[in-house]
DNA sequence: ACGCTAACGGACGCCCCCGTCCACTTTGGC
DNA sequence: GCCAAAGTGGACGGGGGCGTCCGTTAGCGT
């Protein structure tokens, strides 16, 4: 007797899932959210039902496309309060945080935004920043972290890496790791400098070049 | 003899462009550059021919209606320079800087995209950013402002600010505010700590209250 | 080898935004 | 008051993304 519930997909499926999840990812990383189903689906080389049905919502498919960064980010904060160090544990999970979510445009978007439907997201996040109130607490204690830290600092520490967008995601992610060595220099109590990332070129020059003349840059 | 050139509007025209750009500076404001001109037009209460006649692209309209904000964004810079302390003039450039900026979405983005078409921001920028080069200058030699500061590290700045959503424009004002804080004692040399100013409610709340059921949440 | 059925993808209708054209209305000099 | 020209807004065609339907293909159990 054959199963009556196909909870196992035939071959040929499970293949086209994996590589409109791989299309997903990609598209997600490097276009944000945003990014039109037609396109993962054009990307994955399958046809838009078939996307639609495997993903009804995009809600769907961005949670099963993110699940190794969520499972990345809950590692990164069970890493940091396994740190015999409290402070040190904590500037462990700024880095990597930010490392994190430099990486992938859309994941940020989607660990950030508020889904009250349905997106196991909101709970990991709050686990996440529960476990980051206490380390922070351990931090205080040590007298490294300063005093009158909070946490929405972090959560505003995570709004503003996500405004970090320049050409390449290496830029992205070395800016974004300067940007966490200075916001740990902004949050240690008793301030002693430590050397910084080195600067990554920003999208536009400082001096009067007047920029590439490649990229048209419409308003929209 | 009449003017053949009618560089003059007609009242009802220049009447109509100052609403369109009211319109424009409130729906920039809050949507971000991204506002449909249909949008615009309406809230003005003019048709779409109308705003188009007036400003042909949306590069135009927004040049126009952020006048004022770049005007400011020069003032900021100037007065920070006129200031006897430089590192006091750098902090206020800094404070003064992510305020405007959190105050219009749609300022921010115009300021800091490239347009090498016809856009005045670019060599506005351009001047801000050489300024605040030399206010660092400055202030680095006072000792007060860390020597590993890079005008780079302004831009992350920047662009860190504008990732900061939230529900109102107060929340914004009053976390960018606070990110002001953070980031300038990420700059300074010689760290002694002043203190934050308050945090805003963000917008995703600490606990695990489920969020507002108001907003839908989509993700499109 | 066969056939049942899950799975596929092209095609459809919907909605929103864009930029332009045109017939009607208003202004302001005489 | 008159009337030419400046000004106006509704309407139009184009383009793109969305979510769904349906005739066809191909996996897989027998």
């Amino acid at each position: 007797m054959t199963d009556r519930l196909p909870h196992t997909l035939r071959s040929d499926a499970s293949d086209n899932r994996e590589r409109i999840l791989d299309a997903a990812r990609a598209l997600f990383a490097t276009e944000g959210l945003k990014a039109p189903m037609r396109e993962i689906a054009r990307h994955a080389g399958v046809g838009p039902a078939t996307l639609y049905r495997r993903f009804p919502t995009k809600q769907m498919l961005a949670t099963e496309a993110f699940t190794d960064e969520m499972r990345a980010c809950r590692a990164i904060v069970d890493e940091g309060r396994a740190e015999p160090d409290p402070w040190r544990g904590f500037c462990l999970v700024i880095e990597k945080t930010c490392e994190l979510h430099a990486r992938s445009r859309g994941f940020t978007e989607a660990f950030m935004s508020t889904f009250p439907d349905a997106m196991d997201f909101v709970a990991e996040r709050e686990y996440a920043l529960r476990s980051i109130a206490e380390l922070a607490h351990r931090a205080k204690d040590t007298g490294h972290l300063r005093p009158d830290f909070v946490l929405d600092d972090l959560v505003l520490m995570l709004m503003a890496n996500r405004g970090i967008h320049t050409t390449s995601k290496a830029a992205r992610v070395a800016a974004s790791r300067r940007f966490a060595a200075l916001v740990i220099q902004a949050f240690q109590a008793s301030p002693q400098h430590s050397p910084l990332p080195p600067v990554a070129r920003l999208a536009p020059a400082a001096p009067a070049a007047p920029a590439a003349p490649a990229a048209p840059g419409k308003i929209t």
